[in-house]
DNA sequence: GGATATCATGTCAGATATGACATAGAGTTT
DNA sequence: AAACTCTATGTCATATCTGACATGATATCC
């Protein structure tokens, strides 16, 4: 794995014992949590393309500017469920949302 | 909506006040649930492909027999995480897991 | 360099999901 | 019809997620 996105896993809670190597994730644990970080890739460049600030994600999802940083973080105390809902509620059809899901890495 | 399918959702749980027309869902939460459905059915098309009881299943997941059979009828308590991690643990892979969510219903 | 705007991160009470268990329904075998 | 197998549904203690708030960090403007 690239060190920039080892770092960027390691900033957003995924560490995973001490001196865990992500290289000991299982392949359902790497695949999970790189279709997670697609989907808050996705969730970034919608707000930046539409030119809304986080807050203003936040009011239209009805939750806080600190909770989208952490969606478009990925972090780890952010579900799917919360990521997919929000991306539908920003206008992101089921389809695309897959399209997102299934992208190669 | 045909019948089969809103008789389904309430048996998952989804009932959203006590006369809801499941016509009252939003856009979003319509597409949502659905997206839940297709996965669910998804599912227990590996499960029954493989020949493996619900029972044997939740072996494998680590989970119970009894929120395996909520998984597949898509009930309301079962999370998007836990369908998607449960299908990779039985072997889809992300592109098989985004191209379930992306279909058409 | 103070004021303002935007994004990041830590914390926490309340909400929601989870695995487990009990039990019911439905089909098969003997 | 009893015994057995598989699936469905209700409940619950515990675990995890959520929105909110406070506070940092960084950049821009005056």
């Amino acid at each position: 794995m690239e060190k920039p996105k080892k770092d960027r896993l390691a900033r957003a809670g995924w560490r995973l014992g001490d001196a865990a190597d992500f290289l000991e994730l299982s392949p359902e644990e790497a695949a999970f949590i790189e279709l997670k970080l697609a989907l808050a890739d996705y969730l970034r460049e919608i707000r930046l393309r539409n030119e809304w600030t986080q807050a203003q994600v936040a009011r239209r999802l009805g939750s806080s500017q600190s909770r989208v940083a952490k969606m478009e973080a990925a972090d780890a105390s952010v579900s799917l469920d919360l990521l997919v809902k929000s991306l539908l509620m920003l206008g992101a059809s089921r389809g695309e949302v897959g399209r997102v899901i299934a992208a190669a890495a």
